[in-house]
DNA sequence: CTGAAAGCGCTTACAG
DNA sequence: CTGAAAGCGCTTACAG
């Protein structure tokens, strides 16, 4: 039976039910020390019996230090983030250890960023998995030396940081080389400026840079995805053959304004993660959330064990290019 | 200039800089007490200057609790979850709380589910937001006494923890008027059974209750979305005219099925919260998640506040119904 | 307005 | 194998 009030119960209720001090209450409970056996088990018993939880605050102060990583996530709404943090969750699981995440959404100020970063740090976690890019190599950079620090899914322009994130040049290349094959030779590029998304922003520069022998017109806009859609299209019938976008809801939106005029454009995505992205038809570049966020918790894992680290500081996952109905071959 | 190890700083080093003690320090760095204008600045700016960052774990010890609100989420890759998440999140932003997330993914032995309510209690959060159905009220309700606890997005059998749900019943009229609508006089509904997913077995059950008039062929399956979609389309070949699924996930199985091997078929979801649901054409029901978040959290804020509370510990909350191409009229 | 002291709940050498 | 004591970093009455 709990205790009616079980977060009430101490270490030394614990202790003075079995008559035995807190330090070997403690050693029973946490199973390091010698102790006997007999003890152990009756401490065990008066332990479940009460209900004690044991308080996180004092045992991580007295200890020093938590066994935890920290995440700060982006809005968990996108599904790209979504699947990043599924992955990340998976991964840190796998590897066995805990992971407690601090999300920030939508936040102009970034006021709300540096609090979780701080909530984070107070916390004095082993580790910190950074999944979002509202928070910059400057603000991370004092912190890289007291604790390691995985920025994840995102480029990382700081060497004093490490990351794992994708390889866009490579995403460029395999988009930009199935639109030259289907016969596209005027495109418009839709992404967001590099002060909303600088991820954002290097896809669409990575797709200029693959797009050699094709004629871009490149848009960059705001965040809200129905952004700039209305000049893509205008550029689409003036001529561009297909609207090249730097997200898939971006390219959802694009798909959302053709169907409502009744016009026909290709069009392309970025993500891959959508959960109906075959039955929509995208093509679309499948980043590889999972093997960043593997690599990233394992990185992580390492360091905690203290393995000597002899990795690059950022590596760059390749994932693959799905093909779907939505870019197809230019009638001549 | 941020120091070397700034998360070796304590508030000793803080207040030693300045000359003060470190009861002055403290009360100039929360702005509590009476504290002179001239020193308060003096000690923010050497904090600043150290990069002092509290050690949360010793303040909330020695202040006796969080104002942080803990949150139990499931798989956030589940657009379903990662939706309620980032509402969830929203809401907390505007009342003014942290929310501080355990996420446990597919956990079969129960164990990490424990693990994650433990790690939340010990951290002694001010209140508890469970949105996942893998701990169920037998565990939550020893500590309902101690500390707030609200289920969210989901059914809760007990009525000592207050739960902010969705209206089950009446999102299963909306499908089934809307199937007999459309002259639908045989169908097979298609979800998980009791044991996989309650929620779902939920609304099976709604669905079916309000399906009068109507033949329906049950088929309760395991957790994978594609369980039984063989079995369902089997049905619609033996002249079922829909299948009526109890996520929108199922029914993009169903699409899929139905896709591959060429036939057609009516089918609806239930959840509305893929981010292609337009384009997609789904029949499906939005459920609030939007309403229940915020209700949610709200409700923990009051009592954090100290309000009292004159709400029905259970409220359910009321989506509408979205009207698609996969759900149409039955052909004479 | 400020400081000395006690205390939050737990852990960890250090003796025994 | 077990206990007394010191300490983790911070806060909060209590005096002044």
């Amino acid at each position: 039976m709990a205790d009616q009030r079980p977060l009430g119960v101490r270490i030394e209720d614990v202790a003075r039910a079995v008559g035995v001090s807190r330090a070997t209450a403690t050693r029973a409970l946490r199973g390091q020390g010698r102790i006997a056996a007999a003890t152990r088990e009756r401490v065990e018993r008066a332990a479940a019996e009460l209900g004690y939880v044991p308080n996180l605050m004092a045992t991580e102060l007295a200890a020093g230090g938590t066994g935890v990583i920290g995440l700060m996530l982006r809005d968990a709404a996108n599904p790209v983030y979504g699947a990043l943090f599924s992955a990340l969750e998976l991964a840190a699981a796998r590897a066995g250890v805990e992971l407690v995440t601090v999300t920030i959404g939508a936040d102009p100020g970034g006021e709300r960023q540096v609090q979780a970063l701080r909530r984070l740090l107070g916390m004095r976690v082993a580790g910190l998995l950074v999944a979002t890019g509202g928070v910059d190599s400057a603000q991370l950079e004092p912190f890289a030396a007291e604790v390691p620090i995985v920025r994840v899914g995102r480029p990382e322009p700081s060497a004093a940081i490490a990351a794992e994130s994708y390889d866009e040049e490579w995403h460029g290349a395999l988009l930009a080389s199935r639109v030259r094959e289907l016969g596209h030779r005027r495109v418009v590029v839709l992404g967001a400026s590099a002060e909303t998304s600088y991820g954002e922003h290097r896809r669409g520069e990575a797709l200029v840079a693959a797009l050699g022998g094709v004629a871009v017109q490149r848009l960059t806009t705001g965040p809200d995805p129905g952004d700039g859609v209305g000049a893509a299209l205008t550029e689409a019938a003036a001529g561009a053959t297909a609207v090249l976008c730097t997200s898939d809801v971006r390219q959802l939106a694009v798909l959302r304004a053709l169907a409502a005029r009744g016009t026909g454009a290709a069009s392309t995505g970025w993500d891959g993660l959508t959960p109906g992205v075959d039955l929509l038809g995208l093509t679309t570049v499948r980043v590889p959330v999972e093997d960043a966020a593997e690599a990233a918790v394992s990185r992580l894992a390492g360091v905690l064990d203290g393995e000597a680290e002899a990795l690059p500081a950022h590596r760059a996952w390749r994932g693959e290019l799905l093909t779907g109905r939505t870019l197809s071959e230019v009638e001549r």
